[in-house]
DNA sequence: GTGTTTATCGTCAGGAAGACGACTATGATC
DNA sequence: GATCATAGTCGTCTTCCTGACGATAAACAC
């Protein structure tokens, strides 16, 4: 492997960020409108460039920042603050996935509790929380019956990519639990795992699952009842981030 | 996010090579000697700038064949021929991982059967294939007593991301068939398996898990001594990719 | 033949999950 | 205030899977 640094064909380098969130039970994921061509006026997933001085991850957390004012925590450290879980994706970098230049985008998948409206630099008609749904669906119409134009770029994919990493990981990790306030009762968490799959879980297996599992949820004394119903315990996430045996994913 | 083409700083974008296979019963990873500065002399993943027309994938594809000839095969088609497996793994983008310039680097896993000695440009000496307990040490000493100097940039980390996947993803995948050859037998399938994990498994419900899992295994019919001891089954990869339940890796 | 090696079949106990009954404690409705 | 709807929590039972391990089979070495 000659290295000749005078020899390699120059790439821009951008983050791209696949956020999510359950809302209404529903999944969402945030986008924003572009107001420049290419894809001028549709929809995207938000990104930037990576600066010179900057790691991919910093990157990744300063565009999460920017677009939601959420702070990324290390992926390794438990949830404990309310800022967001934040880990790499994957990298896209066809030729041709920009029609104006070379852009490689390492794509990261970030999972916020429910959050206020969005805000994209201040501009809040420019940004939405969407059901993935929704974004994914190629050329359809939404809920309100208009047609839906697909992502901007690759971002579909990168969607989809990012949309499968988090239901898979949230069998076998304690992750569901980014998609929750920093207190939350079973009833709730049992509500992210459902709205991500959509299925239907058994509420008394779900309970006897998570509440058995050691390290997994720690009880803080308190009851709600914001659900309606009879109150429930609170509970926050204990340190265990490895859930053995794993959380099984009902089929079809 | 105003995307200005003249305000992005440039990057070079190489790709680099996580190539495991099994042999004498070790997980071992390709590693080529660096002929240049920096870090000249040292062992190295094997790798390279990816082309100013080339996708990500094909310019693995492309190192891949160059170091080792073998030809790689899409991730979601079954192993049918002979090829590796190749995937993505992760993106290394530390400003100061290369001291000469900014350079993110997106590297892919490759698993292969055993393989005859390896070639790197034809220079058998700068090529071999290395236990990867053996690279990852850190300034310890190889089997032959000579010192071990770590692997050079952050290919230590790199190395070790890629063995934590293979070790992960053979749990509840069918990818420990990418490092038997075409025609296997159980035991070989589990000697993969202890070699990957360090492990030692009982053969007996080893073979019942791999037997008794629709579509993970397909009998060819012929039987082999290679392995002594009474003739074995000869097998071939079914289609089945996903392993559901997950082969259980024994803890500790 | 005897011993060794590897492959393969069977048995049994323990653990986890799916299905589901029963009871509890709230707020909402009449 | 009684009743109802809603949500939470505890148990039971059956089924499936795994880990531990005995037993048999078919090759080779001597």
């Amino acid at each position: 492997m000659p290295y000749d640094p005078s020899a390699f064909p120059p790439f821009a380098v951008t983050v791209d960020l696949v956020v999510l969130t359950v809302r209404r039970h529903a999944l969402c994921a945030l986008a924003v409108r572009r107001g420049e061509a290419p894809f001028q006026g549709r929809w995207a997933l938000p990104g930037g460039f990576v600066r010179a001085d900057e790691d991919l991850t910093q990157a990744a957390a300063r565009e999460l920042a920017e677009e939601t004012g959420l702070l990324a925590h290390d992926p390794d450290a438990p949830a404990q603050d309310n800022g967001a879980h934040l880990e790499q994706l994957a990298t896209y970098g066809d030729p041709g996935r920009d029609p104006r230049m070379r852009v490689v985008s390492v794509a990261h998948l970030a999972l916020a509790p429910d959050l206020p409206a969005p805000r994209a630099g201040g501009d809040a008609s420019n940004a939405r929380w969407a059901p993935v749904e929704e974004l994914l669906q190629q050329g359809g119409y939404g809920r309100d019956g208009e047609p839906v134009a697909p992502l901007a770029f690759d971002h579909a994919r990168i969607l989809a990519d990012g949309v499968e990493r988090a239901r898979s990981k949230i069998e076998y990790s304690s992750l569901a639990t980014a998609f929750c306030p920093t207190e939350f009762t079973v009833g709730e968490l049992r509500r992210v795992y459902e709205a991500v799959w959509g299925v239907a879980l058994d509420p008394r297996n779900f309970h006897r699952k998570v509440t058995g599992t050691p390290g997994f949820l720690v009880p803080t004394g308190g009851t709600t009842t914001r659900q309606g119903g009879r109150p429930a315990q609170l509970f926050r996430a204990g340190g265990a981030t490895l859930l053995n045996p794993p959380m099984l994913r009902p089929e079809v």
